[in-house]
RNA sequence: GGCUGGGUGGCAGAAUGGUCAUGCUGCGGACUGCAAAUCCGCCUACGCCGGUUCGAUUCCGGCCUCAGCCUCCA
Protein backbone atom coordinates (compact mmCIF):
# COMPACT_ATOMS: atom_id res chain seq x y z
CA UNK A 1 0.00 0.00 0.00
CA UNK A 2 1.44 3.69 -0.61
CA UNK A 3 1.09 6.22 1.51
CA UNK A 4 -1.29 9.01 0.75
CA UNK A 5 -0.29 11.39 -2.15
CA UNK A 6 -0.24 15.11 -0.08
CA UNK A 7 -0.52 18.11 -2.46
CA UNK A 8 -0.31 22.28 -1.00
CA UNK A 9 -3.54 23.71 -2.07
CA UNK A 10 -3.39 27.60 -2.99
CA UNK A 11 -7.35 27.35 -3.23
CA UNK A 12 -7.28 27.80 0.98
CA UNK A 13 -3.79 27.44 1.20
CA UNK A 14 -3.38 24.29 3.39
CA UNK A 15 -1.31 20.92 2.25
CA UNK A 16 -4.16 18.42 2.20
CA UNK A 17 -4.08 14.56 1.07
CA UNK A 18 -5.01 13.93 -2.56
CA UNK A 19 -8.06 12.66 -3.71
CA UNK A 20 -9.02 12.02 -7.08
CA UNK A 21 -12.59 13.08 -8.00
CA UNK A 22 -12.51 9.51 -10.15
CA UNK A 23 -9.79 7.39 -9.07
CA UNK A 24 -9.92 5.91 -12.25
CA UNK A 25 -9.01 8.93 -14.35
CA UNK A 26 -7.07 12.09 -12.99
CA UNK A 27 -7.14 14.96 -14.88
CA UNK A 28 -4.51 17.93 -14.74
CA UNK A 29 -4.23 20.80 -16.52
CA UNK A 30 -1.79 23.10 -16.31
CA UNK A 31 -1.81 26.97 -18.05
CA UNK A 32 1.11 26.51 -20.46
CA UNK A 33 3.51 28.86 -22.64
CA UNK A 34 2.14 32.21 -25.12
CA UNK A 35 4.64 31.27 -27.96
CA UNK A 36 5.96 34.83 -29.03
CA UNK A 37 9.66 33.92 -27.98
CA UNK A 38 12.11 30.95 -26.98
CA UNK A 39 11.22 29.62 -23.52
CA UNK A 40 13.06 31.29 -20.42
CA UNK A 41 14.04 28.77 -17.46
CA UNK A 42 10.46 29.90 -15.64
CA UNK A 43 8.56 28.68 -17.92
CA UNK A 44 10.82 25.66 -17.94
CA UNK A 45 10.35 25.25 -14.06
CA UNK A 46 6.55 25.22 -14.39
CA UNK A 47 6.44 22.16 -17.31
CA UNK A 48 9.26 20.13 -14.93
CA UNK A 49 7.32 20.50 -11.87
CA UNK A 50 4.38 19.75 -14.03
CA UNK A 51 5.72 17.16 -15.42
CA UNK A 52 7.23 15.60 -12.24
CA UNK A 53 3.90 16.08 -10.74
CA UNK A 54 1.84 14.05 -13.63
CA UNK A 55 5.24 11.29 -13.20
CA UNK A 56 3.97 10.82 -9.27
CA UNK A 57 0.24 10.73 -10.74
CA UNK A 58 0.98 8.06 -13.17
CA UNK A 59 2.82 5.86 -10.49
CA UNK A 60 -0.56 6.09 -8.22
CA UNK A 61 -3.06 6.12 -10.71
CA UNK A 62 -4.41 3.64 -13.75
CA UNK A 63 -4.89 6.44 -15.89
CA UNK A 64 -4.11 10.52 -15.92
CA UNK A 65 -4.89 12.70 -18.78
CA UNK A 66 -2.37 15.78 -18.60
CA UNK A 67 -3.13 18.97 -20.88
CA UNK A 68 -1.11 22.11 -21.00
CA UNK A 69 -2.06 24.33 -23.62
CA UNK A 70 -0.47 26.53 -25.89
CA UNK A 71 -1.36 30.58 -25.70
CA UNK A 72 -1.18 31.28 -29.57
CA UNK A 73 -3.53 34.56 -29.83
CA UNK A 74 -2.87 37.60 -27.60
CA UNK A 75 -1.60 40.93 -27.88
CA UNK A 76 1.80 40.52 -27.69
CA UNK A 77 2.25 37.86 -30.84
CA UNK A 78 0.12 40.41 -32.81
CA UNK A 79 2.53 43.51 -32.16
CA UNK A 80 5.46 40.95 -32.68
CA UNK A 81 3.82 39.82 -35.94
CA UNK A 82 3.55 43.61 -36.96
CA UNK A 83 6.90 44.35 -36.32
CA UNK A 84 8.20 42.09 -37.91
CA UNK A 85 5.82 41.95 -40.88
CA UNK A 86 4.48 38.58 -40.79
CA UNK A 87 1.54 36.05 -39.66
CA UNK A 88 0.84 35.52 -35.97
CA UNK A 89 0.65 31.78 -37.06
CA UNK A 90 4.31 32.09 -38.38
CA UNK A 91 5.55 33.23 -34.81
CA UNK A 92 3.45 30.97 -32.82
CA UNK A 93 4.20 27.55 -34.80
CA UNK A 94 8.16 28.37 -34.95
CA UNK A 95 8.03 29.32 -31.40
CA UNK A 96 5.35 26.43 -29.97
CA UNK A 97 7.54 23.79 -31.98
CA UNK A 98 11.03 25.37 -29.97
CA UNK A 99 9.04 25.01 -26.78
CA UNK A 100 8.78 21.45 -27.18
CA UNK A 101 11.46 20.79 -28.52
CA UNK A 102 13.49 22.38 -25.50
CA UNK A 103 11.45 20.97 -22.95
CA UNK A 104 11.83 17.35 -24.34
CA UNK A 105 15.79 18.47 -23.40
CA UNK A 106 14.84 18.95 -20.19
CA UNK A 107 12.89 15.57 -19.79
CA UNK A 108 9.52 16.52 -20.01
CA UNK A 109 7.17 14.45 -21.25
CA UNK A 110 4.70 16.16 -23.89
CA UNK A 111 1.30 16.87 -22.71
CA UNK A 112 -1.64 14.28 -23.55
CA UNK A 113 -3.39 17.41 -24.94
CA UNK A 114 -1.96 20.29 -25.89
CA UNK A 115 -4.65 22.50 -27.26
CA UNK A 116 -4.17 25.92 -28.81
CA UNK A 117 -6.33 28.69 -28.19
CA UNK A 118 -6.88 29.40 -32.27
CA UNK A 119 -8.68 25.80 -32.90
CA UNK A 120 -10.88 26.29 -29.38
CA UNK A 121 -12.60 29.99 -30.48
CA UNK A 122 -15.98 27.94 -30.41
CA UNK A 123 -15.43 26.92 -27.48
CA UNK A 124 -14.66 29.72 -25.98
CA UNK A 125 -17.68 31.54 -27.89
CA UNK A 126 -19.97 29.07 -26.14
CA UNK A 127 -18.63 29.50 -22.83
CA UNK A 128 -19.39 33.12 -22.87
CA UNK A 129 -22.84 32.54 -23.87
CA UNK A 130 -23.32 30.79 -20.88
CA UNK A 131 -21.92 33.24 -18.91
CA UNK A 132 -24.05 35.69 -20.19
CA UNK A 133 -27.16 33.38 -19.87
CA UNK A 134 -26.07 33.05 -15.78
CA UNK A 135 -26.11 36.82 -15.54
CA UNK A 136 -22.05 37.11 -15.25
CA UNK A 137 -20.94 39.49 -18.07
CA UNK A 138 -22.58 41.68 -20.07
CA UNK A 139 -21.83 43.25 -23.67
CA UNK A 140 -20.87 46.82 -24.44
CA UNK A 141 -19.76 47.94 -27.76
CA UNK A 142 -18.18 44.67 -29.20
CA UNK A 143 -16.64 44.14 -25.90
CA UNK A 144 -18.04 41.21 -23.71
CA UNK A 145 -17.11 41.83 -20.12
CA UNK A 146 -17.05 39.64 -16.67
CA UNK A 147 -18.80 41.34 -13.83
CA UNK A 148 -17.09 40.51 -11.18
CA UNK A 149 -19.80 41.38 -8.65
CA UNK A 150 -21.97 38.74 -9.66
CA UNK A 151 -20.00 36.17 -7.67
CA UNK A 152 -19.42 36.89 -4.27
CA UNK A 153 -17.15 34.25 -3.79
CA UNK A 154 -14.83 35.75 -6.13
CA UNK A 155 -11.06 37.12 -5.11
CA UNK A 156 -11.06 33.79 -2.70
CA UNK A 157 -8.19 32.23 -4.65
CA UNK A 158 -5.36 35.68 -4.00
CA UNK A 159 -7.54 36.49 -1.06
CA UNK A 160 -8.15 39.98 -1.85
CA UNK A 161 -11.70 41.60 -1.33
CA UNK A 162 -13.16 43.64 -4.26
CA UNK A 163 -12.74 46.75 -2.19
CA UNK A 164 -8.79 45.75 -1.67
CA UNK A 165 -8.55 45.56 -5.57
CA UNK A 166 -9.60 49.30 -5.97
CA UNK A 167 -7.31 50.21 -3.66
CA UNK A 168 -4.86 49.01 -5.92
CA UNK A 169 -5.93 49.90 -9.24
CA UNK A 170 -3.11 51.88 -11.39
CA UNK A 171 -4.27 51.85 -14.41
CA UNK A 172 -6.66 53.75 -16.08
CA UNK A 173 -9.88 52.00 -16.61
CA UNK A 174 -11.53 51.27 -19.39
CA UNK A 175 -15.00 53.20 -19.71
CA UNK A 176 -16.81 50.15 -20.59
CA UNK A 177 -16.39 48.64 -17.57
CA UNK A 178 -18.91 48.72 -14.59
CA UNK A 179 -16.42 47.85 -11.90
CA UNK A 180 -12.42 48.70 -12.35
CA UNK A 181 -12.53 44.75 -11.37
CA UNK A 182 -14.31 43.99 -14.71
CA UNK A 183 -12.76 41.83 -17.30
CA UNK A 184 -13.08 41.11 -20.71
CA UNK A 185 -14.14 37.95 -21.97
CA UNK A 186 -14.30 39.52 -25.67
CA UNK A 187 -13.11 42.33 -27.81
CA UNK A 188 -13.77 43.48 -30.91
CA UNK A 189 -10.53 43.20 -33.43
CA UNK A 190 -9.98 46.44 -36.21
CA UNK A 191 -9.99 45.30 -39.66
CA UNK A 192 -6.24 44.28 -39.89
CA UNK A 193 -6.31 42.34 -36.47
CA UNK A 194 -6.69 38.48 -36.48
CA UNK A 195 -10.31 37.99 -35.75
CA UNK A 196 -13.60 35.51 -35.56
CA UNK A 197 -16.99 36.29 -35.83
CA UNK A 198 -18.96 35.89 -32.80
CA UNK A 199 -22.20 36.81 -31.78
CA UNK A 200 -20.76 40.35 -30.17
CA UNK A 201 -19.22 41.32 -34.05
CA UNK A 202 -15.61 40.19 -34.84
CA UNK A 203 -13.04 40.10 -32.42
CA UNK A 204 -11.30 37.75 -30.23
CA UNK A 205 -11.14 36.09 -27.12
CA UNK A 206 -9.75 37.77 -23.61
CA UNK A 207 -6.69 35.85 -22.00
CA UNK A 208 -8.24 33.98 -19.28
CA UNK A 209 -11.30 32.84 -21.31
CA UNK A 210 -9.18 30.32 -23.44
CA UNK A 211 -7.73 28.43 -20.08
CA UNK A 212 -11.34 28.03 -18.84
CA UNK A 213 -13.04 26.59 -22.17
CA UNK A 214 -10.24 24.71 -23.04
CA UNK A 215 -10.04 22.89 -19.77
CA UNK A 216 -13.58 22.09 -19.94
CA UNK A 217 -13.63 20.88 -23.24
CA UNK A 218 -10.72 18.74 -22.86
CA UNK A 219 -11.09 17.25 -19.57
CA UNK A 220 -14.84 18.28 -18.11
CA UNK A 221 -15.45 20.27 -14.93
CA UNK A 222 -14.69 20.40 -12.40
CA UNK A 223 -11.08 18.51 -12.68
CA UNK A 224 -8.34 18.00 -10.32
CA UNK A 225 -5.49 19.64 -10.30
CA UNK A 226 -4.63 23.12 -11.82
CA UNK A 227 -0.54 24.16 -12.12
CA UNK A 228 0.87 27.37 -12.91
CA UNK A 229 2.92 29.92 -11.71
CA UNK A 230 2.66 32.35 -8.65
CA UNK A 231 2.29 35.43 -10.50
CA UNK A 232 -0.68 33.85 -12.44
CA UNK A 233 -2.42 33.37 -9.30
CA UNK A 234 -3.63 36.95 -10.05
CA UNK A 235 -5.85 37.68 -12.01
CA UNK A 236 -5.67 34.92 -14.44
CA UNK A 237 -6.18 31.83 -12.46
CA UNK A 238 -8.76 33.77 -9.91
CA UNK A 239 -10.46 34.90 -13.06
CA UNK A 240 -10.63 31.02 -15.00
CA UNK A 241 -12.21 30.27 -11.67
CA UNK A 242 -14.76 32.78 -12.03
CA UNK A 243 -15.44 31.71 -15.29
CA UNK A 244 -15.90 28.44 -14.65
CA UNK A 245 -18.27 29.07 -11.78
CA UNK A 246 -20.66 31.32 -13.97
CA UNK A 247 -20.59 29.12 -16.75
CA UNK A 248 -21.62 25.50 -14.18
CA UNK A 249 -24.06 27.78 -12.11
CA UNK A 250 -21.74 27.24 -9.60
CA UNK A 251 -20.44 29.40 -7.10
CA UNK A 252 -18.33 27.49 -5.36
CA UNK A 253 -14.55 28.24 -6.08
CA UNK A 254 -13.75 24.29 -6.01
CA UNK A 255 -16.10 24.29 -9.30
CA UNK A 256 -13.13 24.47 -11.37
CA UNK A 257 -10.34 22.81 -10.13
CA UNK A 258 -10.08 20.85 -6.95
CA UNK A 259 -6.48 22.16 -6.16
CA UNK A 260 -4.30 24.73 -7.40
CA UNK A 261 -0.74 23.91 -7.76
CA UNK A 262 1.29 26.81 -7.43
CA UNK A 263 5.41 27.14 -8.29
CA UNK A 264 7.54 29.26 -7.31
CA UNK A 265 9.57 32.51 -9.39
CA UNK A 266 13.15 31.81 -10.49
CA UNK A 267 15.62 34.85 -10.14
CA UNK A 268 18.93 35.03 -11.58
CA UNK A 269 21.93 35.43 -9.44
CA UNK A 270 19.03 37.03 -6.28
CA UNK A 271 17.73 39.27 -8.96
CA UNK A 272 14.52 39.22 -10.53
CA UNK A 273 14.48 38.07 -14.16
CA UNK A 274 13.04 40.64 -16.36
CA UNK A 275 13.59 42.04 -19.56
CA UNK A 276 14.41 45.67 -18.49
CA UNK A 277 17.84 43.96 -16.91
CA UNK A 278 18.26 41.88 -19.22
CA UNK A 279 19.00 38.53 -17.38
CA UNK A 280 16.61 36.47 -19.03
CA UNK A 281 17.50 33.20 -19.08
CA UNK A 282 16.64 30.77 -22.28
CA UNK A 283 16.83 27.66 -21.98
CA UNK A 284 17.69 27.63 -25.76
CA UNK A 285 20.96 29.18 -24.71
CA UNK A 286 21.40 27.32 -21.35
CA UNK A 287 21.49 23.67 -23.15
CA UNK A 288 24.47 25.29 -25.44
CA UNK A 289 26.70 25.58 -22.17
CA UNK A 290 25.40 22.65 -19.72
CA UNK A 291 23.95 19.02 -19.84
CA UNK A 292 20.57 19.28 -19.92
CA UNK A 293 19.68 16.88 -17.67
CA UNK A 294 22.04 19.71 -15.04
CA UNK A 295 19.15 22.04 -15.99
CA UNK A 296 16.42 19.58 -14.70
CA UNK A 297 18.05 18.59 -11.88
CA UNK A 298 18.81 22.19 -10.66
CA UNK A 299 15.23 22.87 -11.21
CA UNK A 300 14.28 20.14 -8.79
CA UNK A 301 16.72 20.74 -6.06
CA UNK A 302 14.63 23.62 -5.30
CA UNK A 303 10.78 22.81 -3.50
CA UNK A 304 8.57 23.52 -6.04
CA UNK A 305 6.57 26.45 -4.01
CA UNK A 306 10.09 28.39 -2.93
CA UNK A 307 11.63 30.45 -5.22
CA UNK A 308 14.49 29.36 -7.11
CA UNK A 309 17.60 31.63 -7.09
CA UNK A 310 19.39 30.31 -10.42
CA UNK A 311 23.04 30.78 -10.18
CA UNK A 312 26.62 29.62 -11.37
CA UNK A 313 27.34 27.86 -8.29
CA UNK A 314 23.71 26.34 -8.30
CA UNK A 315 24.69 25.21 -11.73
CA UNK A 316 28.00 24.00 -10.82
CA UNK A 317 26.64 21.96 -7.71
CA UNK A 318 23.80 20.32 -9.53
CA UNK A 319 26.70 19.34 -12.38
CA UNK A 320 28.51 17.86 -9.24
CA UNK A 321 25.75 15.71 -8.16
CA UNK A 322 25.14 14.25 -11.39
CA UNK A 323 28.44 12.99 -11.64
CA UNK A 324 28.90 11.41 -9.00
CA UNK A 325 25.77 9.28 -9.65
CA UNK A 326 27.49 9.08 -13.34
CA UNK A 327 30.81 7.95 -11.57
CA UNK A 328 28.13 4.61 -9.40
CA UNK A 329 27.12 3.55 -12.58
CA UNK A 330 30.43 3.49 -14.51
CA UNK A 331 31.68 1.44 -11.61
CA UNK A 332 28.63 -0.83 -11.23
CA UNK A 333 25.96 -0.96 -14.96
CA UNK A 334 22.47 -0.66 -13.30
CA UNK A 335 19.49 -2.33 -14.23
CA UNK A 336 16.15 -1.04 -13.81
CA UNK A 337 15.05 -1.58 -9.77
CA UNK A 338 12.24 -0.19 -7.70
CA UNK A 339 12.30 3.46 -6.55
CA UNK A 340 14.07 4.53 -3.16
CA UNK A 341 11.10 4.13 -0.61
CA UNK A 342 12.26 7.57 0.99
CA UNK A 343 12.91 9.03 -2.40
CA UNK A 344 9.32 8.01 -2.68
CA UNK A 345 7.84 9.06 0.22
CA UNK A 346 9.57 12.54 0.09
CA UNK A 347 7.68 12.75 -3.48
CA UNK A 348 4.39 12.01 -2.09
CA UNK A 349 4.84 14.81 0.66
CA UNK A 350 3.76 17.49 -1.75
CA UNK A 351 6.44 16.89 -4.45
CA UNK A 352 9.07 17.52 -2.15
CA UNK A 353 11.87 16.85 -4.59
CA UNK A 354 14.77 18.28 -2.89
CA UNK A 355 14.31 16.07 0.16
CA UNK A 356 14.03 13.42 -2.42
CA UNK A 357 17.35 14.18 -3.91
CA UNK A 358 18.96 14.20 -0.53
CA UNK A 359 17.88 10.72 -0.15
CA UNK A 360 19.72 10.16 -3.30
CA UNK A 361 22.35 11.24 -1.80
CA UNK A 362 22.11 9.43 0.93
CA UNK A 363 21.69 6.62 -1.28
CA UNK A 364 25.02 7.26 -3.19
CA UNK A 365 26.67 7.13 0.50
CA UNK A 366 25.48 3.81 1.00
CA UNK A 367 26.63 2.10 -2.11
CA UNK A 368 29.94 3.60 -1.78
CA UNK A 369 30.12 2.08 1.99
CA UNK A 370 28.79 -1.12 0.67
CA UNK A 371 30.15 -2.23 -1.89
CA UNK A 372 28.17 -0.77 -4.97
CA UNK A 373 25.73 -3.98 -4.08
CA UNK A 374 23.66 -4.47 -7.21
CA UNK A 375 20.51 -4.02 -5.86
CA UNK A 376 20.79 -0.54 -4.07
CA UNK A 377 23.09 0.56 -7.52
CA UNK A 378 19.54 -0.11 -9.62
CA UNK A 379 17.42 1.36 -6.74
CA UNK A 380 19.70 4.50 -7.83
CA UNK A 381 19.17 4.20 -11.19
CA UNK A 382 15.21 3.56 -10.74
CA UNK A 383 15.05 6.63 -8.71
CA UNK A 384 17.23 8.71 -10.99
CA UNK A 385 15.03 7.51 -14.12
CA UNK A 386 11.97 8.38 -12.19
CA UNK A 387 13.36 12.07 -11.74
CA UNK A 388 13.74 12.00 -15.14
CA UNK A 389 17.54 12.94 -14.67
CA UNK A 390 18.27 9.60 -17.02
CA UNK A 391 17.26 8.74 -20.15
CA UNK A 392 19.67 8.58 -22.97
CA UNK A 393 19.10 11.68 -24.89
CA UNK A 394 20.06 13.27 -21.73
CA UNK A 395 23.98 11.74 -21.67
CA UNK A 396 24.41 13.51 -24.90
CA UNK A 397 26.98 16.17 -24.65
CA UNK A 398 27.80 17.64 -27.98
CA UNK A 399 31.56 16.77 -29.52
CA UNK A 400 33.11 14.63 -27.41
CA UNK A 401 36.47 12.34 -29.21
CA UNK A 402 35.22 8.95 -29.48
CA UNK A 403 36.34 5.62 -27.67
CA UNK A 404 38.59 4.96 -30.12
CA UNK A 405 40.61 8.00 -30.31
CA UNK A 406 40.45 8.24 -26.56
CA UNK A 407 42.11 4.35 -26.37
CA UNK A 408 44.55 5.14 -28.86
CA UNK A 409 45.63 8.51 -26.78
CA UNK A 410 45.46 6.25 -24.00
CA UNK A 411 48.13 3.85 -25.49
CA UNK A 412 50.33 6.51 -26.18
CA UNK A 413 50.05 7.62 -22.40
CA UNK A 414 50.76 4.55 -21.13
CA UNK A 415 54.36 3.97 -22.97
CA UNK A 416 55.01 6.94 -22.18
CA UNK A 417 54.69 6.43 -18.32
CA UNK A 418 55.76 3.37 -18.71
CA UNK A 419 59.50 5.29 -19.76
CA UNK A 420 58.72 8.02 -17.18
CA UNK A 421 57.94 10.85 -19.59
CA UNK A 422 55.49 12.05 -17.49
CA UNK A 423 55.86 15.35 -19.53
CA UNK A 424 54.11 14.05 -22.27
CA UNK A 425 51.69 12.02 -20.12
CA UNK A 426 50.38 15.07 -18.15
CA UNK A 427 50.17 16.85 -21.54
CA UNK A 428 47.26 13.76 -22.93
CA UNK A 429 45.39 13.95 -19.52
CA UNK A 430 45.17 17.84 -20.17
CA UNK A 431 44.56 17.67 -23.64
CA UNK A 432 41.50 15.47 -23.22
CA UNK A 433 40.36 16.37 -20.04
CA UNK A 434 39.52 19.75 -22.30
CA UNK A 435 37.69 17.65 -24.54
CA UNK A 436 35.39 16.15 -21.75
CA UNK A 437 37.71 13.02 -20.98
CA UNK A 438 38.86 12.48 -17.27
CA UNK A 439 41.42 9.72 -17.08
CA UNK A 440 42.10 7.60 -13.84
CA UNK A 441 45.08 5.85 -13.27
CA UNK A 442 44.87 3.05 -11.10
CA UNK A 443 47.16 0.05 -10.10
CA UNK A 444 46.54 -2.24 -13.35
CA UNK A 445 45.80 0.12 -16.13
CA UNK A 446 44.64 3.69 -17.21
CA UNK A 447 40.73 3.68 -17.45
CA UNK A 448 38.90 7.29 -18.78
CA UNK A 449 35.11 8.35 -17.96
CA UNK A 450 33.20 11.25 -19.57
CA UNK A 451 32.87 13.81 -17.43
CA UNK A 452 30.03 17.00 -17.66
C1' G B 1 -1.36 51.75 -0.26
C1' G B 2 -3.55 46.54 -0.42
C1' C B 3 -2.87 41.19 -1.03
C1' U B 4 0.46 36.67 -1.08
C1' G B 5 4.71 34.00 0.23
C1' G B 6 9.61 33.86 2.27
C1' G B 7 13.92 35.01 5.84
C1' U B 8 18.28 28.40 8.33
C1' G B 9 25.76 27.82 8.72
C1' G B 10 30.65 30.45 3.03
C1' C B 11 26.90 28.56 -0.86
C1' A B 12 22.58 25.49 -2.03
C1' G B 13 18.68 23.50 0.77
C1' A B 14 15.24 20.08 4.06
C1' A B 15 13.10 18.42 8.49
C1' U B 16 11.79 19.33 13.45
C1' G B 17 8.92 21.65 20.35
C1' G B 18 14.32 18.78 23.53
C1' U B 19 20.74 13.90 20.85
C1' C B 20 23.21 14.26 13.18
C1' A B 21 19.86 17.13 8.15
C1' U B 22 22.29 16.45 3.61
C1' G B 23 25.43 18.06 -0.41
C1' C B 24 29.09 21.44 -2.17
C1' U B 25 33.01 24.66 -0.49
C1' G B 26 36.94 25.51 3.25
C1' C B 27 40.66 23.38 6.77
C1' G B 28 43.59 18.92 8.59
C1' G B 29 44.87 13.79 7.51
C1' A B 30 45.14 8.72 4.75
C1' C B 31 46.06 7.30 -0.26
C1' U B 32 48.63 9.11 -4.71
C1' G B 33 54.51 10.18 -10.00
C1' C B 34 50.56 13.54 -11.54
C1' A B 35 45.20 13.92 -11.72
C1' A B 36 40.99 11.88 -9.76
C1' A B 37 37.96 8.77 -6.95
C1' U B 38 37.39 7.07 -2.06
C1' C B 39 37.89 7.20 3.26
C1' C B 40 38.68 9.67 8.28
C1' G B 41 38.41 14.20 11.19
C1' C B 42 37.09 19.55 11.91
C1' C B 43 34.63 24.59 11.48
C1' U B 44 30.61 27.84 10.68
C1' A B 45 22.88 28.24 11.31
C1' C B 46 18.24 28.92 12.41
C1' G B 47 16.26 37.90 10.60
C1' C B 48 14.94 41.06 15.35
C1' C B 49 12.02 41.68 19.97
C1' G B 50 8.59 39.84 23.22
C1' G B 51 5.16 35.74 24.84
C1' U B 52 3.59 30.44 25.78
C1' U B 53 6.73 26.19 27.63
C1' C B 54 10.78 22.58 32.10
C1' G B 55 12.71 23.57 27.08
C1' A B 56 11.51 26.99 20.66
C1' U B 57 14.91 27.41 14.78
C1' U B 58 10.13 24.85 15.28
C1' C B 59 3.82 27.50 18.39
C1' C B 60 1.65 32.83 19.22
C1' G B 61 2.13 38.35 18.72
C1' G B 62 4.75 42.61 17.03
C1' C B 63 8.77 44.50 14.15
C1' C B 64 12.51 44.54 10.33
C1' U B 65 13.62 42.79 5.64
C1' C B 66 13.33 40.27 0.79
C1' A B 67 10.46 38.60 -3.26
C1' G B 68 5.93 38.25 -6.07
C1' C B 69 1.11 40.11 -7.38
C1' C B 70 -2.43 44.39 -7.80
C1' U B 71 -0.64 46.22 -15.76
C1' C B 72 1.53 41.53 -20.02
C1' C B 73 4.38 37.69 -17.53
C1' A B 74 5.81 30.73 -15.57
Amino acid sequence: MSDPFKLFNTLGRDKQVFEPIDPGHVRVYACGPTVYDYAHIGNARMAVVSDQLVRVLRHIYPKVTYVSNITDVDDKILNRAEELGVEMKDITQKYARIYNQDMARLGVGLPDLQPKATEHIQSMIEMIQRILANKGGYVDGGHVYFDVRSLPAYGGLSGRTLDELNEGVRIEVSEHKRHFGDFVLWKPSQDHEVGWQSPWGRGRPGWHIECSAMSFASLGLPFDIHAGGVDLVFPHHENEIAQACCATGNQSLDAYAKILGTNGFVMHEGQKMSKSIGNILLVHDLVKEHAPVVLRLLLLKTHYRQPLNWTSQGLENAKLLFQRILDIFSIQQPQMGTINQDVWAALLDDLNTPLALVHIEALIRKIRENGYLSEDVNQLYASVVFLGLMDADHLAVVDLPSPGEIEALLAKRELARKSKNFKVADHIRQSLLKQGVEILDTAGKSTWKYRL
